[in-house]
Parts: structure tokens; sequence; C-alpha cells
DNA sequence: CCATTTCGTCAACACGGTTGACTGTCTGAG
DNA sequence: CTCAGACAGTCAACCGTGTTGACGAAATGG
């Protein structure tokens, strides 16, 4: 396609270079491949933002209130969200019997199965690409990004 | 915080190693960081679905309904980032000449000046980076996430 | 006992994307 | 030359994911 902008052209010897822009679409991508092998594996519509509650729900069970805590997001949204996941019979809400006000939100027995196969697909996600990548490649990449968030945080974001 | 629900803490010891989650951080913070530097320095609100349209924005112009397809998003939602653009005074739309139902997409005078001190910024703060993390370090991650993104568009997306 | 805090919900909004319907212009086949 | 169909851009409606603010009901502590 000869229609790239000139500045782009400019800067084409670097373009792919943009580490920001190579981050944001390897992670797109990454992420949205999981998602697609988890709906056409089990036909739930389960999305992004229901995933990011998962590490945050405790086996034992765990307040809506904490989840949205330690999610970093507004109870509210945690709500909406966990009316899906009980539509799906992936999470159960119980009274809280401590805490009148509160709900105690639990892995359904559906829930838990799904949460190992999850589990289980991802791995064998990351298995494919170590293959691809190599083994040694991917531990340094994974190692980068490590240092790479270390050095982003305490850079930039001064909360 | 002993708060982490049980099936995490048996991931611990490779939790941060789900690349797939480091990626994603990675690529928020060092978005969200350039677009803070941006509003602090310029006050204008440019967002992340601004940006993206900008290395599509050819310096002699560009029709709008070619920028769409070239970000690959619709060109309804290319019309409405125009109208923010346009009403910051950071592109203008001009009627095609050689097409009465087409317009032409240009960078304004404030726009050209602005494009360019927001490359400089963004690569003041890849330098930045850069010494942080070391020059082969970066220059190693670049590398790898291209590999990394050539292997995720050909395994996964059939498109 | 009562003021205050906390839990979860409802309602409204912002944002970034979508699709469908529509107007007006261009273009090519007859 | 004309006219059917393709195309450019807009308007309106919707979805998903987040936000705030207001609220009722339950808990808590002086």
């Amino acid at each position: 396609m000869e229609t790239t902008a000139p500045y782009v052209a400019k800067l084409e010897a670097e373009k792919s270079a943009s580490v920001a822009q190579l981050l944001m679409q390897c992670a797109r991508l990454w992420n949205g491949r999981g998602l697609a092998a988890m709906a056409a594996r089990t036909g739930i519509p389960v999305r992004e933002a229901h995933t990011r509650l998962f590490p945050h729900i405790d086996l034992a069970g765990t307040r809506a209130t904490a989840i949205a805590e330690r999610a970093g997001i507004s109870k509210q949204a945690v709500g909406r969200l966990l009316e899906d996941l009980e539509g799906w019979d992936i999470v159960e809400r119980l009274p809280d019997p401590a805490d009148g006000r509160a709900q105690i939100v639990r892995w359904s027995a559906a829930g838990r199965r799904g949460l190992l196969e999850g589990l289980a697909l991802l791995q064998a996600q990351e298995a494919e690409i170590r293959e691809r990548l190599g083994a040694a490649e991917l531990e340094a990449l994974r190692r980068l990004l490590l240092d790479l968030r270390e050095i982003l945080r305490d850079t930039c974001d001064p909360v």
C-alpha cells in the first residue's frame, strides 16, 4: 500500500518500533485469542471485563464490595458483571449470614469446572506460543515486561 | 494482603508470568503516560481514540473514508473523532474538489506543530525508559514483540 | 438511642465502538 | 444522455464498560 502518510514514512525505519503500539497490539491479540477459545469451547460469551473479576473471587466466597476493591473498579460495575456471571451459572450470590447488607459471591460447581478448564486452555495457548517463539525467548519477554512494568509504575504514576 | 484467592496463590509462582496480563498492563501504563504528558503540556484532552487516527492522516490531506479504512474502524466513528479534532483546531476538513461527496482531512498549522511536539515527547519518554531498562534490553523487547505479533497474527486470527 | 458508616442497587451519564437508514454525488453501461 | 448502482458522509439508535450521585436498609459505636 503506497498510501502511507509521509511522516509515518519518515518514521518507517523505526515505525513498528513504537514499543507502546506493539505492546497494545500484542496484548489485544493475545487476549482476544483467549476469549475466542473460551467462547468456542464453552459457548459462554464471557468477556474480558468478566475475566478481570475472576482472580478476585475467592474459592471460599468473597463479598461483592471486596471484589470491587481488589479489581479496582466501582461496586456498581461489579454488580452488573456479577449479574451476567450468575445468569451463566458461573457464580452464586448468597446473603452473608454475618451482615444483612452484604452478599457472598461464590463459584458454582459449573463455575469451578469452567475455571479449571479455562486455566488449562490458557496454559495450552501459552505453550503453543512458547513452542513457536522459543522457550528462552518467551521467558526473556516475560522478564523484560516485568522490569518494564516496574519502571513504568514508579516513573509515571505517582499513586 | 492476605486476601489473595487460593487458586491465585497456586499460580503465584508464575502469577506475574501471565504474559498476556503483563502485556496489557504495560500497554496501558505506557499509553496512559503518553496521553497524560500530552494533556499536561498542551491542555488539549486528546484521548487514545484520537491518537489512533493520527498515523493515517496524511500531511497532504486524506479522505475521511480512507482514514476509517486504514484505522480499521467505521467511518461513523471516525466522523465523531474528527469533530473533536476540528474543534480543537488540530485538523481541518475541506471539501474535496475532485469529489463533491468527499472531505479532505488535513492537519491545521497548530495541528502540525502539536504533532511534532507530541512525537518529540513520545521519543523523550521512550528515551527515558531506554535509559532505565537499558538500550539493549529495550531493543530486545521490541524485537520479541515483533516476533510475537507475527505469531499471534497467523496462528489465531484467520482474517 | 441515634448519628454515621457501609453494602448493594437504581438511574444517569461519558466514551468508543457498532449497525441501519438516509441524502447527495459520482460513474459506467446501454 | 440517462439512469441504476456504488460510494461519501451523517444521523440515530444501540451495546459494552466504565463513571458518579442518590438512596434504602443494615451495622456500628458513642
